[in-house]
DNA sequence: TGTCAACTGTCAGAGGCTGTCACTAGCCTC
DNA sequence: GAGGCTAGTGACAGCCTCTGACAGTTGACA
């Protein structure tokens, strides 16, 4: 911390960002109004939009830390790996370090909280989509750099990181409606999902009484 | 058309209809208000929201149309084929049929430059991600019951229809941007991208002709 | 033709967001 | 350490989307 002026910037956007997380959560995003945070806060509506482009932005504050923290995990696997494994150890990585990087900002507890807000809220799920859309566009290049090819004219880069992102979500879809909120279970879930995408693709379902339902069972991976 | 009363209404949304649609492609989304789409219209605003529930639904009113021709496409698949071969017969068909489920609504031209606006537009592209992801909720469904799983159980029906979709999307992202935008660019681009998801994501891009890593390599059918 | 229901316009207002302007408080220099 | 400078803020006005309420108009139908 520096100067003085700036502690006082950071109480006042640390008290927004949290009293807007906290009143989102609890009575819901559609049901808060920027005056009701500002008031909070005890700050002018006007200040608000200081801080944060609008509701949405401060909504999707912490999401964005997680989106850097991923993309940072993709651009330091070692190139000798092939773009899939790349990406499942980036997002195990991620999950495994992610707590400690949010807590300094706001609880995790209140984190985990605001996630399945925006899972919940359809105008924030689609934002969300979008974000990761553009995450998704950002580490296509980061995989093309690796393998040394051109993003505009192979399109193998953003198909593999489509394909990827696509089983991803819905593994953080069920985490998100589960029961077991914790970064265990979306851990395992991510594991299991990935693990069933060969099957899943691979032919007819119904055919062969060897596997009826190969499906569910998440097997704790290492 | 029945009554006069009726055809009197059919004639205000349409005007409306097409007057939003020519006003956003050609001056953007943003750019355009609701008032200066009424004053066109010559209605009052209030008309405008009891026939569109926003700006928003107003520029989805084509792309609607599509979602549920691509539905029910997929709801017709004969139940013998596999489910990633009824996903991708059912867009190709989509395709070579839409034009003229869309003729009788508005110009298939204005459609088009309608599909690249919402593109372009965060706002519009966003929304446009999410109604994708409820379409294929509604698809997942589809595919459980032809296969007869349970899709809260087995997480297979989401996958196949999420990895899928994230092809698709690849597919009309490069679409979208490109200078071939017509429909018969848009059925070359769908086959071939499907047809390289497998090579994509099977192992090393760099090794010539071997695969190191057949892991989660999905054969993809005809 | 008169009644009813549907459709519309007008008005008022909430809520998100932006521009402007003046004022205060921290910072920095002399 | 006094005064100038500037970042940060509040107050105000205004635009735009969207909704509710109420009244007027116009087609439907007996």
């Amino acid at each position: 911390m520096e100067t003085l002026r700036e502690r006082k910037k950071q109480r006042t956007r640390d008290a927004l960002l949290r009293t807007a997380l906290e009143l989102f959560v609890t009575q819901g995003y559609e049901h808060t109004t920027v005056d009701e945070i500002a008031a909070r806060v005890d700050v002018s509506q006007r200040t608000f939009f200081r801080y944060f482009a609008g509701k949405e932005d401060a909504a999707f504050f912490v999401p964005r830390l997680t989106e850097e923290h991923y993309v940072e995990a993709v651009r330091r696997r070692p190139p000798e790996e092939t773009p899939l494994d790349a990406l499942r150890r980036s997002v195990m990585d991620s999950w495994d370090t992610i707590e400690q990087a949010i807590e300094s900002y706001v609880p995790v507890e209140l984190f985990l909280r605001t996630y399945k807000m925006i899972e919940a809220t359809p105008a924030l799920f689609a934002a969300r989509l979008r974000r990761q859309a553009e995450t998704e566009e950002e580490i296509a290049r980061i995989i093309a750099e690796r393998e040394g090819v051109d993003p505009d004219t192979d399109p193998r880069p953003r198909l593999v990181v489509a394909v990827f992102g696509a089983v991803i979500r819905v593994a953080e879809r069920h985490w998100s409606v589960g029961e077991d909120f914790s970064t265990t279970a979306i851990r395992e879930l991510t594991a299991s999902y990935l693990d069933q995408v060969g099957p899943a693709l691979a032919g007819n379902w119904r055919a062969g009484g060897t596997r009826p339902h190969p499906a569910a069972a998440p097997s704790t991976p290492a």
